[in-house]
DNA sequence: CTTACTGTATTAGGTACCTAGTACACAGAG
DNA sequence: CTCTGTGTACTAGGTACCTAATACAGTAAG
């Protein structure tokens, strides 16, 4: 599925939440696919099972998902995207984010973008790899 | 001096090293400068002294800044760079976390990197600005 | 019906972080 | 010396997050 960083100060059902939009955004899961169930996904994580229906929960008021009780849970037929507004919002803070910690570090704008490439086409292949 | 930004999940310590490293790395600190007050930082950024002070305590045992007890705090003659090694670790870490959140939102590789570059100056004339 | 699997809800405990308040030791100015 | 401003240290309280252990309601298969 996806790998849960635990260096990353972000709480991990947001890295679920994320992650899951992510596979979403690049295919590797179709509308009306069904994703892995509560507890079968915290054990591939090793996360609790609380921590991922958290997750699901609010992927779900988000329009992403859709559960059928007691079935399981699924790919919306529509999965909802972010809309232009909000998706520019969300990279620019995650730009700015970056871009600050690069200057902390001492890198230069050009090795800044170089890792971003890097880094974007090395996810892309990661998630079609097991899909 | 900087911003802390209350939406973002790293811990507000993290932000104020963060903050002053890149002072650094800009120029705006030059080596030998003094750093505002613990007391004085925390009024500025609406923050508790305590948080300032773990702050400058990691920064001083990082060899960035240099303590001068009962007088105060200034940057260190020479103050530490990241070696290659960690910086190149940290740069691509912060870099798939970016990407990651960018492919999540449903954004191209265009998109993302323009992002960047955009972010990368506006950091950069911000602290020319307070220098 | 029984069994097994879904999502959901609740309670409890532990850890990290931030805040608040107080206190101490040191250096410089008046 | 007195006063003020340093960094540092300590205790206490609150919140967010993660974990653990149950329990409940709904669905499907045997």
């Amino acid at each position: 599925m996806f790998a849960i960083n635990p260096t990353d100060p972000a709480p991990i059902w947001r890295q679920i939440e994320e992650g899951v939009r992510r596979m979403i955004a690049l295919g590797a899961l179709q509308p009306g696919a069904s994703v892995p169930s509560v507890r079968d996904l915290a054990k591939d994580l090793r996360v609790n099972p609380n921590t991922v229906a958290r997750a699901y929960q609010r992927l779900t008021e988000g329009g992403v998902l859709a559960v059928k009780r007691g079935e399981g849970t699924y790919v919306a037929d529509e999965p909802v995207q972010p809309r232009k507004n909000e998706r520019n919002e969300a990279l620019r803070d995650a730009a700015i984010r970056y871009a600050s910690t690069a200057i902390a570090v001492g890198s230069e704008l050009e090795d800044a973008v170089d890792e971003v490439e890097s880094a974007y086409e090395r996810v892309v292949r990661e998630h079609r790899r097991k899909s």
